[in-house]
DNA sequence: ATGTCAGCCATACACTGTATGGCTGCTGCT
DNA sequence: AGCAGCAGCCATACAGTGTATGGCTGACAT
C-alpha cells in the first residue's frame, strides 16, 4: 500500500482526473443530493486528500458546473421528422427522461442562473425546432427563453415533489370522483403530458 | 445600557419577537440574498446573541419558511370581474409584482418543495379562477399544480437572470433586426406577457 | 416568600470551503 | 547524463456555518 492509500475508492483510477472527479461527484449527488456533497466526502470516496481536488477544479461552484455539463452532454435530442408540435413533444420528453436519471442534480441546477450554456445541444435543438415552427428569426431566442423557463419550472416542481403535493390537494368539497373532460390525472406522467400539450397549444395560438 | 446591548439594531424592539425576527431576516435577504443570511448576522443586526433566536424559531429552515409566509401573506389577489382569461392574467401580474418586491427570497423559495402551502390565498385564488373557467372539479388541483409549476419556472428564471441571458442569445446569424410577427421582445415585461398569453391560450385550447 | 419558567447568553462541537506552503517524482532541455 | 522546473498531492490552518448544552436572571403565579 506504500504511502498513498488510494485503495478501491475512485473507480480504480490511481490518477486523479477532472472527469473522474465529476463522475464520482455525480454518484454522490445521485445518492444523497447536492446538499450532502462536500469536498471532504468527495475526496474520501476518491481516496484522496480534499485539497488535491483543487488541482483539477477551481472551487465547488465549478465542480457543480462540471457535473452538470457531464450529464448535459448525455442529452442527444432526436430531431427527426414530424410536425414541429411532435418534435417539441419529443424534445420535452427526452429532456424529462434525462432529468429523471439524475433528479437531485437537476433540481439543484434548475435553480441556478447558468443552467443553460450557449453551446448546449439543448439550446440549439430547441431553437432549431422553433425556427422550423415558423417563429421569426429575431424572436427565436426570446420565445425559446420563455419556453425553457416554463418547462424548467415543471421539471423542478416534479423533481422536488411540489407538483405532486399540489396536484393531490383538496379535490374540491362537492363531487370528488368525476373524471370528466380534459383528461388530467394527478400522476406525474399525465401532468407532464398536460403541460406539454398546453405549451404547444399556446404556442400554436400565438403563431397564427 | 445596563447588561443587554440591544441598541438601535432591532428596529427599536427591546423584546425579541418571532415576527421581528422574520422582518429583520427579510431585510437582510432583500439586501444580500438568502445565501448571505446567517443566524449570527441576523442576531447581530438584532443586537442579540445568536442562540437567542432559537427560543423563537426552531431552526434555519423554519426561519426561511416564516419569512416566506410573511411575504406570502401580503399577496391579496383581486379576483373581481372579467373573463377567466382576464382574471388569470391579473392574478399572474399580481403575483409577479410581489415577486419583484423580494426577488432574492422568491428565487430561493421557488426552488423549495414547500413553497405553496395548502391554505395560501394563492392556491385558493387560483383554484377559484380555474373553477370559474369550467375546469372539472376533480381536475382543478392537477391543472392548478401544472400551471403553478410552469409559472414558477418563469418567475424563477426571471429572478435569477436566466431568462434574460437566454433571451439575449444569438439572434440567429442571418437577419438580426427584423421585428416581425408575434411581438416578443427580449425585455422581461414582454417575455412575461408572452408567457401568460401562451399559458392562457394553451389552457383555452385544452378546455374546448 | 418561594418555586417555576421564559428569555437570554456563553461555550463548545462538528462541519463547511479553501488559502498557504511543503514534499516528491516525472518531465523536457541542454 | 544531469539538472531545472513543475504538476500533483498532502498537512495544516483559518474563518465561518448551524446548533446542542447548560447556566444565569428576572418576572410572575401561588
Amino acid at each position: 500500500m506504500a504511502t498513498t492509500g488510494q485503495a478501491a475508492g475512485g473507480r480504480g483510477d490511481a490518477r486523479l482526473t477532472e472527469r473522474g472527479i465529476y463522475t464520482a461527484a455525480l454518484r454522490l449527488i445521485d445518492a444523497d443530493g447536492v446538499g450532502a456533497l462536500s469536498m471532504r466526502k468527495l475526496a474520501g470516496v476518491l481516496g484522496v486528500n480534499p485539497m488535491s481536488l483543487y488541482h483539477h477544479v477551481p472551487n465547488k461552484a465549478a465542480l457543480l458546473r462540471g457535473v452538470k455539463n457531464l450529464v448535459a452532454a448525455q442529452f442527444q435530442p432526436r430531431v427527426d421528422g414530424g410536425t414541429w408540435q411532435e418534435q417539441l413533444g419529443r424534445f420535452a420528453r427526452d429532456f424529462r427522461a434525462l432529468a429523471h436519471r439524475h433528479p437531485n442534480l437537476i433540481v439543484h441546477s434548475l435553480g441556478s442562473p447558468d443552467f443553460i450554456e450557449p453551446e448546449d445541444p439543448f439550446w440549439t435543438g430547441l431553437t432549431d425546432i422553433l425556427d422550423s415552427a415558423g417563429v421569426p428569426a429575431a424572436e427565436v431566442a426570446p420565445v425559446g427563453a420563455v419556453l425553457t423557463s416554463l418547462f424548467s419550472g415543471f421539471l423542478l416542481a416534479e423533481g422536488n415533489g411540489a407538483l405532486g403535493r399540489l396536484a393531490a390537494m383538496q379535490p374540491a368539497p362537492a363531487k370528488a370522483a368525476s373524471t370528466a373532460a380534459a383528461g388530467v390525472g394527478a400522476d406525474s406522467d399525465s401532468s407532464f403530458e398536460f403541460a406539454v400539450q398546453t405549451l404547444v397549444a399556446g404556442l400554436e395560438a400565438r403563431l397564427s
